[in-house]
DNA sequence: ATTAGTATGGAACATTGTTCTACAAGCCCA
DNA sequence: TGGGCTTGTAGAACAATGTTCCATACTAAT
């Protein structure tokens, strides 16, 4: 559910076109500038050099702005990394939410494959949210917005569940499986862990495997 | 395969008897201590304060010996991280191969909880070998060490499809599949992304869907 | 035009990884 | 037992990083 207080970063990853800082005429940038210079940066830096990329003098400089922006607009690295956090689960539950076929088993199948599109498309980011949340140490309120993408998931195994296409009520134990599954099997991928020659047909086939033996009896 | 020259960590981790530092009454830790202290102490600072407790200084100090001693007897902090890489390695490569029961599909079931009950164990060393692989960055040699647990796991299938209790015969993509939703159910369990109330019935219940839907068609 | 908010530019401090240097302890071999 | 070689120790020093502080100045709102 919603908090009226939450912060919520809604902008898209690198997508949309950034302010450029009014640096022309002046040595400062605007400070309605500020937040979105250094997300865009923060952005840039994890795509080119991961997490380890994203330091505070780092990204101030790739933003063209004082590192102590990051401490007056996101209270610090912390602060920056939870925005970062939370934009890509947002990205993540869109690319799972757009996904469409003609029946919800369909859309289902399609879900699971936009989720390692994701993984594949953004692998610095999909680090930060599942290998770093230690150091992300995300608030409840980012949790919770995080794992919105869990709900999509979730909506979609309800309507499997009333086509009679997935077996069982319990829905949210369903999704929490073919959430487990598709996370290992992209987790793996990315830390270079994947000892077949096709692993896009390996993933196809464990998700086919898995929605098979989740299906109900005949 | 074997190669003749690589380092082996065979030590379990924080199981054997340490050496007892010998300062009672020299200012000194014996040359053949300083090696096992260190990792003992790396081990300790690992399971209680994660990753990010194992600083060169912190180990030293835990082990009581110089800083210096990581860089004399490890070439620094990577290659202390690497040999705890490969202590978990061994760790889960040992419980995984002395999972047992009556059938093979027992042996691989056996071995499935063999496995979380490892990463519940060493969260801390579970995190190591997965989330920071990149600050671990292992060698070749340490990889391959490391991944003779994936040899257990194809072992375990192939034996499986021998006596029919799998389909298919690429036992590779099939142990791959298995090791993709373990991997990930124990990762999203680790980092708290778990909406069930019974993870361990949720992991079973996966694992037995996903062999269901591995099994051959009847 | 004035005032409040805030961006900037370092400096400074603590922590961490790493190297260097000098000294000294201990081990091994003759 | 003694000598020589190996290696442990004790900082110092440097760079990088997170964070706070302070003074200055720019900008936005009234």
């Amino acid at each position: 559910m919603f908090h009226t207080n939450r912060t919520v970063y809604y902008t898209a990853m690198v997508k949309t076109q950034p302010p450029k800082p009014n640096k022309a005429t002046s040595r400062r940038t605007k400070s309605s500038d500020v937040e979105q210079v250094l997300l865009d940066a923060a952005n840039a830096l994890l795509v080119e050099h991961g997490p380890a990329g994203l330091t505070v003098r780092a990204v101030a400089t790739e933003a063209g702005v004082a590192p102590m922006g990051v401490y007056n607009r996101f209270d610090g690295k912390h602060g920056l990394l939870e925005a970062l956090y939370v934009q890509g689960f947002n990205e993540l539950r869109d690319r799972v939410n757009s996904a469409s076929g003609p029946t919800a088993h369909a859309r289902l199948r399609a879900a699971a494959d936009a989720y390692r599109a994701f993984a594949l498309d953004s692998p610095q980011h999909y680090r930060l949210m599942f290998e770093h949340v230690t150091e992300v140490d995300p608030s409840d309120e980012a949790v919770e917005q995080a794992y919105e993408s869990f709900g999509a998931l979730v909506a979609l195994v309800q309507a499997c569940q009333d086509a009679d296409q997935l077996a069982g009520t319990n829905e949210v134990s369903v999704a929490q499986q073919i959430w487990s599954a598709i996370h290992g099997a992209v987790s793996l991928e990315l830390v270079g862990i994947s000892f077949t020659e096709d692993p896009a047909q390996t993933y196809s086939d464990m998700v086919d495997a898995l929605l098979i033996g989740l299906a109900p009896m005949r």
